[in-house]
This record gives structure tokens, C-alpha cells and sequence, in this order.
RNA sequence: GCGGGGGUAGCUCAAUUGGUAGAGCGUCAGCCUUCCAAGCUGAAUGUUGCCGGUUCGAUCCCGGUCACCCGCUCCA
């Protein structure tokens, strides 16, 4: 029997409504009513967000995993500028294109520069189609015209024409325009603008030429980084570059709580390597990476792992051997699922466009070969406020049997609190003891002592927290030395001596 | 960007069809309490999202705006 998987709204809005009960997430600026796309991450949250951070980097930079010749894979980190110079989103690709308003065309998938457009018609026809083509270009111009005297029935002569630009063309008109690549009328969208980076601008006086943006990711600033770190590091390819931090995009519909917003963080990766190599490096980051989500408690029943098809890569993805993403069914995308992570060959697009943009060498002079050659790259890019949400979404149990009605069952890894060590009553010197075993301990993870109100609140408050562990001392701690700790996913009781806790941890936690 | 839906305490909701708002839960304090939001006593918290208009008077009517949710669109 196949179950059918519907859009959660409900869940989500519990979620949500929990990440602000218990202090997660919060909308930024809130006080102030908000600001779309925005959002803040509480007490918990942080701890939430940073163990996930941490987790990342300490299996990605501290202790990478083994490669397929089975050493471990060599990689280092960076933290490069959130502004760079403007010139590299030019090289990148992410100016020009995206900086100007573009028009599309919904039959031909095509996509034009808006002052790159001409428009033809029959001169004094103010009813009859247009024909679009693209300025500069002959063929297409031609194009145009065959395709305007075919409608018309006609020859035209040159003096027939009615020539104009996109700053001409009225909604109305668009309507009953033939694309420059398309056959049907009114294929063509108005222009819009697609500049989905944030502007500002370097010192006192805001002209154009102090204009900067925020990066759009964090991908490039290791690419301009790769010298540096190859001149000082003692790396040598293959090898990888990893860095973690905010980026920032002018979503035009930011939607789903923090799944897309226009501030979020990413974990990202590039490992340099031999062209011929790169086969063999992206079958192993695929592997990796679509593993590494399971050891932080994002199971294998609500992750995806597919392939691009190859109409849907990227502009620098295309000479490479693919892109992989690893999706997750969020309660909001259900039964589909939306992207965690995408590891992507990028063969050397990056670095040559650096290398051709900056007029730079940023060639690698392999010794072992005794070749010169610009390294491919395979590049697995997580979303770390992404990752985040997936994990609360993986983490959040309903249990009407508990007194708390939810519970998070965040893996012990990432779990912001990782036990909370009470007194059962507040009296009788049990407060003294769990406070003592809170203070030699608190050095080491993160604990909550709370010695008030009764112990079924307490360990209802932690199950909403998510904290894997409750220790409790009780009457018998003064005689034997032994307390309860308290399992949050099975309610299970087990006796431990109060000088074993931090070896209880140590074991569960590692 | 377009269309729809609701914004009332931290949360879930009630009320007044124009006369400045309540409950439960949560939170906090004290008492009590031998293991799952128990009990008792008390306390704090709202410019009814925001701005403006109509009115003697607006949480309620009107206009605008902001954020959120849903459907399109968009998402290199």
C-alpha cells in the first residue's frame, strides 16, 4: 500500500511556531514588524546552528575523510571578504546577465538582454505582429524579416520597416510579438530585472564606481584564494579549500520560513584536482557528502540523492561530469523534495575565468607530472541554514503520550543542549550535588542545571529543547552515589553513579 | 510580480456587528513535592501588526502599508 504524502502545512506551522516558542528562530527584526526574507536565530537556534557548523568542518577540515586510495583527503579552510572586488561577479558570471533587466521567452526557454532586442514590423501597421531579433546579429535580424513578410504575405522593402527597441514595446504590443527564436506570438515576457545581488557601495561617496555586492556565494572567494593558499599552505592537488559563512541574494519571493531567505549561511567546498582525475573525485564527494548527512540524524527515508538531467546545469557546469544534489522532503515541498546540497563538477571554468578576468597565472605546476595545467574542481555546497531546517523538520516527533505533546529528537551531535542535570526536589541537599556535577562538567558540554518546579516540567521543557539526557539526583544519591538519567527517545531509566556522568557523555556523545 | 487567506498576551484562541479586551496553557516568585507540564498562593505581560481617514469615541468601518500562510511566477 503506498502512502500518499501531502504538503504539511500543519507540521510546518508547528515547527515554526515552536522554533518561536522555545527560542530557535525568530523573524528578524520582528519589533519593527519584519522584514521579508529575514531571520534571527535564538538561544537555541545558535547552538543549534553552530553544532552543525562545527560538525561540518570538523569532518570536512579537521578530520577529512579517507580518499579512495584510502589516506586521508588533504583539505584546509578559509575565510575570505563578504565584499570583493566588484569585478569578481563579472568573471563569475553573476553580473552581466544578471545585472540588466532580461526578457524571457516561455516557448523557446531563451533569455535575452532587453537592450540587446530590436523589434520589426510593417511600417503604419499598428495591429499586425512584431518580429523580435537580436541586435547585431544578421542571421537573426534576416530571421526576423523572413518570418514578418511570410506573415504579411509580401515583399517588403527596406522602406516598409518599422524598426524600434524594447523601450517602445507597450504590454499590448509584446502580446502579439514573435520571439527571436520563437514561432507563436506573445511568448515574451516584459523586462524585468534580474540583479539578485545586494549593492553597496565602498566609502563616504556613493557613486557607481565605489559600487560593491555582498557575494552571492561563498564559492568565489576561494577561487581567488586558490594561489595564495597553494603558494603558502604546502598543499598540493588534489586537495581542497573549505569555507563556511553568509551569503546573500535579492530573492524575488522568499518563501518557507529560513529554506530560502535572502541572508543564509553555506558550507562549501572545493576540491582541486587533475582533469582527469575529476571522474574518479566527484563519484567520491557524491558518496561522502550523501553520507555525511546521516552521521548529524538526517535519515535516508526523506533524503533524495539525483542527478541533473543536462538541460537543467548550470552555465559552469556544463563541460563537467555533472551535478548531484542531495535533496530533503521538507513538510512544505512534500511529496517532492528541496535542495540540502548540490556537489557539482565544475571543471576549471572558475579559475580560467579568474585567470582571463585578472590577467593572472593561476596555472598549477604539477611535480609528479611535470605539467602545468588549471586544476578542475568538484564542488560539494551544502546550505548550512538549510541543513539547519532540515534537521529541526527530521527532529520534530509528535507523542501525545508525553506530557509535552512534542518532542525533538535531534541527534546527541547537534542537539543544543546536550543534558540537563536536576535535583529532584529542591531540598534534602540534592541541589548541592547536581549542581556540583553541573559545574565539573559544564566546562566540557553544554549542560542545564535547574533545580526548580516539578521534574516532570523540567523533562518536558528539555524534550521540547531536544536534549538527549536528563541526569536526576534523588534521595538514593545520598546513599549510594547513584542517579537517574533519563533517555529522551524511549523515557527509558537507567541507574549511573554520579562520578560516572561525564563518562556516560563521553560514551554517548563521543 | 499576480491572486487568495487570516494578523487580538510567549503559544492556542475568545469577545465587542463603534463605547479602549478575557480564558487556558506557558513564564516568574513563594510554599509544597521521592521521577514525567501535579497542587496551593501570588505576579508580570497587550499601544488588538503599523500608519492614516471617518467619528464625540475605532480592535471593529474605510484607505494605505508591513510581515506571515496558500496557489501561480521566480529561484543563475
Amino acid at each position: 500500500m503506498l502512502e500518499i504524502i501531502m504538503p504539511d502545512t500543519a507540521t510546518m506551522e508547528a515547527i515554526v511556531s515552536l522554533c518561536k516558542r522555545r527560542g530557535f528562530i525568530f523573524p528578524a527584526s520582528e519589533i519593527y514588524g519584519g522584514l521579508n526574507g529575514f531571520w534571527d536565530y535564538g538561544p537555541l537556534g545558535t547552538a543549534l546552528k553552530n553544532n552543525v557548523r562545527d560538525a561540518w568542518w570538523h569532518d570536512m577540515v579537521d578530520c577529512p575523510p579517507d580518499g579512495p586510495d584510502g589516506q586521508p583527503v588533504s583539505i584546509v579552510g578559509l575565510d575570505s571578504s563578504i565584499i570583493q572586488n566588484p569585478r569578481v561577479w563579472e568573471a563569475s558570471g553573476h553580473v552581466g546577465g544578471f545585472n540588466d533587466p532580461m526578457v524571457d521567452c516561455r516557448e523557446s526557454k531563451a533569455r535575452y538582454r532587453a537592450d540587446h532586442l530590436g523589434f520589426l514590423g510593417r511600417k503604419g501597421d499598428t495591429t499586425g505582429q512584431f518580429f523580435a531579433f537580436v541586435s547585431g546579429d544578421d542571421s537573426s535580424m534576416s530571421k526576423a524579416r523572413k518570418k514578418l513578410e511570410k506573415y504579411v504575405k509580401a515583399k517588403l522593402s527596406d522602406d516598409d520597416l518599422d524598426f524600434c527597441g524594447i523601450e517602445s514595446m507597450t504590454t499590448a504590443r509584446l502580446a502579439i510579438t514573435v520571439g527571436p527564436d520563437a514561432k507563436e506570438a506573445g511568448t515574451l515576457t516584459e523586462p524585468r530585472q534580474f540583479n539578485l545581488m545586494f549593492k553597496t557601495y565602498v566609502g563616504a561617496l556613493q557613486d557607481e564606481d565605489a559600487a560593491a555586492y555582498l557575494r552571492p556565494e561563498t564559492a568565489q572567494g576561494i577561487f581567488l584564494n586558490f594561489k595564495n593558499v597553494c603558494d603558502t599552505s604546502r598543499v598540493r592537488v588534489p586537495f581542497g579549500i573549505a569555507q563556511i559563512g553568509k551569503a546573500f541574494r535579492n530573492e524575488v519571493t522568499p518563501r518557507n520560513f529560513i529554506f530560502r531567505s535572502r541572508e543564509f549561511e553555506q558550507m562549501e567546498l572545493e576540491f582541486f584536482c587533475h582533469g582527469d582525475d575529476a571522474p574518479k573525485w566527484y563519484e567520491f564527494w557524491c558518496e561522502t557528502r550523501k553520507n555525511w548527512w546521516g552521521t548529524i540524524g538526517v535519515k535516508n527515508d526523506n533524503l533524495l540523492l539525483r542527478s541533473h538531467d543536462s538541460d537543467e546545469l548550470a552555465h559552469y557546469a556544463k563541460d563537467g561530469c555533472g551535478t548531484f544534489d542531495v535533496e530533503y522532503r521538507f513538510p512544505f515541498t512534500a511529496p517532492g523534495y528541496g535542495e540540502l546540497e548540490g556537489v557539482a563538477h565544475r571543471s576549471n571554468y572558475d579559475l580560467s575565468q579568474h585567470a582571463q578576468h585578472a590577467g593572472a597565472k593561476l596555472e598549477y605546476f604539477d611535480q609528479e607530472r611535470n605539467e602545468r595545467y588549471l586544476p578542475h574542481v568538484i564542488e560539494p555546497s551544502a546550505g548550512l541554514s538549510r541543513g539547519v531546517l532540515a534537521v529541526l523538520c527530521e527532529a520534530y516527533t509528535e507523542d501525545p503520550d508525553r506530557p509535552s505533546g512534542v518532542y525533538m529528537k535531534f541527534h546527541p551531535r547537534v542537539a543544543p543542549i546536550k543534558a540537563g542535570i536536576f535535583p529532584l526536589v529542591n531540598k534534602d541537599g540534592l541541589p548541592e550535588i547536581a549542581s556540583a556535577i553541573h559545574r565539573e562538567l559544564r566546562g566540557k558540554y553544554r549542560l542545564e542545571y535547574d533545580p526548580k518546579q516539578s521534574i516532570g516540567k523540567r523533562y518536558a521543557r528539555m524534550d521540547e529543547a531536544g536534549t538527549p539526557f536528563c541526569f536526576t539526583v534523588d534521595a538514593g544519591t545520598l546513599e549510594t552515589g547513584n542517579l537517574t538519567v533519563r533517555h529522551r527517545d524511549t523515557l527509558a531509566q537507567e541507574s549511573v553513579n554520579k562520578d560516572q556522568v561525564g563518562n556516560f557523555l563521553e560514551d554517548q556523545l563521543g
